[in-house]
DNA sequence: AGGTCGACCTGGCAGC
DNA sequence: TGCTGCCAGGTCGACC
């Protein structure tokens, strides 16, 4: 479900609202969302205080005053709500001293709860690649990047050990607001080409994380409210509409199994 | 070694 | 109404 921008809205909204929260009770609906033993995840929880919540590439890490940390992958439809209704697709129930409440809601069930002592514990964070508006990530690196893979351009923006966060439906804009065919291969992508599509990645982002990300089905926010930049997509979810540059039609292919959507027109 | 594909799950929707 | 098939924002491991 959520990529980048979502993530980062729910951990900005969850940071707000659970700082300094101490836990007093846990509810485990459903173990299968969790990684390891029921038993432990409960006892470990217990009495521990949120003391950061931070996002890295499309997780939510909750640190702990027991230096403990709470790693939590959305995947497909995971959701974090504070102080919402619980539903039938409630996996686990936090309720903190004071009385507030958190619920991990997981249509699917593909999402992972789980703690750690170190991040590198989890194979995820040690294979990610760098966070786009970090420095590592700039407009050299992704022409480098480029330089030594023959892959289509579309599954290298989704392979999240060359860049985190990116998903589906922001590799679909990004490329499209690049004029770049989602079809090319990453080494024909010139150098001039290579650095359009770099800062296409930081502009889409940024304004998708403004506008508190989209909502194309599932997603809701720390508050359990829609984002709002699904009505600024200009290709993804948009097969046989009109394209808003060039009016052809947006088309929709296959691109390792996925759904790419594009306009073959505007996009070379 | 690098890249692709199925599996993991549930449910909404279109078509018949 | 009810059935079938398709589709879905992510990630991992098996396989080529």
């Amino acid at each position: 479900m959520p990529e980048l921008p979502e993530v980062q809205t729910i951990v900005s909204d969850l940071s707000k609202s659970l700082f300094n929260k101490t836990f007093s009770d846990v509810i485990v609906h459903d173990a299968l969302v969790l990684l390891g033993p029921k038993r432990k995840f409960i006892q470990q929880l217990a009495g521990q205080t949120i003391k950061k919540i931070i996002r890295r590439g499309k997780a939510v890490v909750i640190h702990l005053g027991s230096r403990e940390i709470l790693v939590v992958q959305l995947m497909m439809t995971g959701q974090l709500i504070f102080n919402a209704d619980s539903n039938r697709h409630t996996r686990v129930t936090f309720t903190f001293l004071d009385g507030g409440k958190l619920l991990y809601n997981d249509q699917r069930r593909f999402g992972r709860l789980q703690i750690v002592k170190n991040l590198n514990e989890i194979k995820y964070f040690n294979i990610l690649g760098p966070e786009p508006f970090s420095k590592e990530f700039n407009s050299l690196y992704v022409q480098k990047y480029f330089k030594k893979s023959a892959r289509p351009i579309k599954s290298l923006l989704l392979d999240h050990t060359f860049v985190a966060g990116i998903g589906n439906i922001y590799a679909c804009e990004i490329l499209f607001r690049s004029g770049i065919s989602p079809k090319r291969l990453t080494c024909q992508i010139s150098a001039q080409e290579a650095d359009v599509i770099y800062h296409q990645i930081i502009d889409v982002l940024e304004e998708a994380i403004k506008h508190r990300g989209s909502s194309v089905r599932n997603y809701r926010d720390g508050t359990g409210q829609k984002g709002n930049f699904n009505q600024r997509l200009a290709v993804y979810g948009r097969e046989g509409l009109d394209c808003l540059k060039c009016h052809a039609l947006i088309e929709r292919i296959a691109q390792s199994s996925r759904s790419t959507f594009y306009c073959a027109r505007c996009q070379k």
